[in-house]
DNA sequence: GCGGATTTGTTCAAATTACGAACAATATCG
DNA sequence: CGATATTGTTCGTAATTTGAACAAATCCGC
């Protein structure tokens, strides 16, 4: 039950209710594909003759296509209808603190093309250099003419609307707005969002149709910092100012090591990479003196979890501990939203089998309730490129979401 | 941007775009009265044609009725339209621990009649004195026609879709449903929510048309638990098996008190009515044997709210460290979900000039951002009765909400 | 092999509603 | 008192949902 803002609204017009319909249709094929005109007034209740309109009208705009006939047991064999996708592209990126990634993908999230570079401080010098490689990638692949837009993905505080990138601590940017700009150098629409949510949009709008997506589900990323893309209600949670889903900043400890953001004892500060490598490495979490000696050794997270897959009791010590962590900051979420699902994002996921029992144990500790406690985590591999398929996601999202009325 | 769910859709028929329309009209009416139709034309850029058909219609049903015309400085003076809610009635219902408390009221919340008796712990028995009570108040007003539904308020997890009351702890209420009994010996729509949800509907529903009720923002109780209610994007976040908004159990402190739940150290066990009188009594927060205690001495909140407000140095200690964990609490709410609002609703906020500052002290230690540390936090009085105008919500929201399509 | 039955997909007329223009009613101004 | 302006109502047109009828394509039983 949503209530109607009556300072910011959108009236219905004679078409409201064609576009409401066209794209459950749309949204319809593309989940449940292969599907015929008759399955699909059978499902939405309405006559065939309807589904014929509004599939022209889909097929006309080269949102889905016809395909092969299915057998019927009887009666005129049915033509299936599959979503275009694999010739709608979109140009992702992915900027992080030391490289940025630039993936060409179909609407699917199927990569077409990779390329990365060492990330430029400088966002009108990133802006330009990622510019010149985009032209390139879509002049070699032939593909300027099929390209919906640019998804461009960053860990930080996003305002979504405008464009502006309010926040990006590990990048040094603060009220920057490259939108503009990388609008200006590509002639494509540019879409810019925070790094978590974006992989929970891709969860949301590249979900293979086999399981289904919930409506309320939270996605956690562990990497340098840990934060929450979370969504509820089928819609992201953005918060008033585009801060929301910081749950990465929930304290486990007020006694506990100091955080970045200033205070002490926040989940990040447990269990971010910087964390699990400060613990491999004996010392409490600073993360100042953690750099300097990592720079010294050398050694990643990926070390750590190799050597935890080895048997190495210090790095298998250290990965369970950040998995208690993880835990624990998880019974807050649970507690908070109690979401359907929450997928796990980071390397850390690569050890799966053996942080989910800890991870478990620590949530059925503090969750309110048996079902609570029990509520699903997905783990997400890095090789699957979530923060990738996220900017794919949000050029992507704006075909297949429903209309904005009311 | 939301998700069409494929599985649970609603399509749009040929009434939709008019029922929107209508919706928005009501919801203008509700919220800029007195308004006349060229104002609404106006505001909705449609014809006055069009608008005199919907606003012909909510005439009809009994929604809006005409008043008075204003002045103009030239032309036609146009006739404004009000909301009818002085006789559209609820009854309200707030069950608690001890006692519970009958309301009948308008539509906008305005209380007509109050009653209150002694909770009844056992279900049946109380729908049985419930539903008399409710015979007797309607007759007694002469308002049986006059009533949609009644609203009833519990302080534990409810399905609002069932009905069903999975848990009240405090009432030792556990998979109950009290709807089914209540419609049948009333005659009236039965709607069942949980009390801060409904502290937050409340808000959402009968906020005064002075101060636009925001769309992201958070209700916090204060009382014998701990208890939020979240609405994000317009909708109240629920989660997926009902039990979401339990910021009430987020751990202040791992090795803090031990809480009712079973878990140590939650905001309940820090912040609740409870727990300040067990610092003020000098001890560590044992339910219990704080009860014994209370029992023996017979002090209650309200009078340590007095005494406090007195000068008494135990009581403002106590008080005052109630509102910094509190404090602690919202500030993970904040940095959770960076909602607009934060409603605060309990007997503590009768000392609010005395409780803000160390509240938002210590949002300003642990806020990620200097604006979201000035969140408006916004006190309600239960003299204001936020649970019974809750209860009076869930009946009339379904009248102003948003048509369910897509 | 053909007529009957069934299923899918298309076409078309009717009903409903958004849309916009014209008109009616009511007011003020010069 | 006529001109002008504003509000509210009426009415015709255009767009779209709705449902029936028809066309196309298939399988089955005789």
């Amino acid at each position: 039950m949503r209530k109607i803002n009556t300072r910011n609204f959108v009236r219905a017009t004679r078409g409201t209710a064609r576009e409401i319909n066209r794209r459950i249709v749309l949204n319809l094929v593309k989940e449940h594909q292969p599907i015929s005109r008759a399955d699909l007034a059978r499902r939405m209740r309405i006559g065939r003759g309807m589904v014929t309109s509004l599939v022209a009208e889909l097929l006309a705009d080269g949102s889905i296509y016809e395909g092969s006939t299915a057998h019927a047991p009887r009666g005129r064999k049915p033509m299936m209808l599959f979503v275009r996708t694999h010739d709608r592209l979109a140009v992702a990126v992915d900027v992080r603190f030391s490289r940025t990634y630039l993936m060409l993908s179909d609407f699917s999230g199927r990569p077409i093309a990779l390329d990365e570079f060492e990330t430029i401080p400088d966002p009108i010098a990133l802006v330009a250099g990622l510019a010149r490689r985009i032209q390139r990638l879509l002049k070699a692949r032939d593909a300027k003419s099929k390209v919906n837009g640019v998804g461009l993905v960053v860990p930080g505080m996003v305002d979504a609307t405008s464009g502006r990138i309010l926040n990006a601590p590990q990048l040094g940017w603060r009220d920057v707005d490259v939108r503009a700009a990388l609008e200006k150098a590509t002639n494509l629409p540019v879409h810019i969002e925070n790094a978590p949510i974006a992989c929970a949009l891709a969860q949301m709008w590249l979900g293979d149709g086999d399981t289904e997506t919930p409506r309320d589900f939270v996605y956690l990323t562990v990497g340098d910092g840990v934060g929450t893309g979370v969504v509820v209600n089928g819609e992201v949670v953005r918060g008033h100012d585009n801060t929301a889903g910081e749950f990465g900043h929930v304290p486990l400890n007020p006694n506990g090591p100091q955080c970045l953001c200033g205070a002490r004892g926040c989940l990040e500060a447990y269990a971010s990479n910087l964390a699990t490598l400060s613990r491999y490495l004996g010392q409490e979490f600073s993360p100042t003196e953690t750099r300097r000696l990592l720079q010294e050794s050398g050694i990643t997270i990926l070390d750590v979890i190799a050597r935890a897959r080895d048997g190495e009791r210090r790095a298998i010590d250290a990965v369970e501990e950040t998995a208690g962590r993880l835990g624990e900051g998880l019974a807050i979420v649970i507690n908070a939203l109690n979401p359907s699902r929450i997928y796990v994002g980071g390397e850390i996921t690569e050890l799966w089998e053996q942080i989910e029992p800890a991870m478990r144990r620590k949530i059925r500790e503090r969750a309110l309730t048996v079902k609570a406690a029990e509520t699903p985590l997905v783990p997400e591999p890095a090789s699957s490129y979530p923060r990738l398929r996220g900017a794919t996601a949000i050029v992507a999202a704006p075909v297949y979401a429903a209309p904005q009325v009311a």
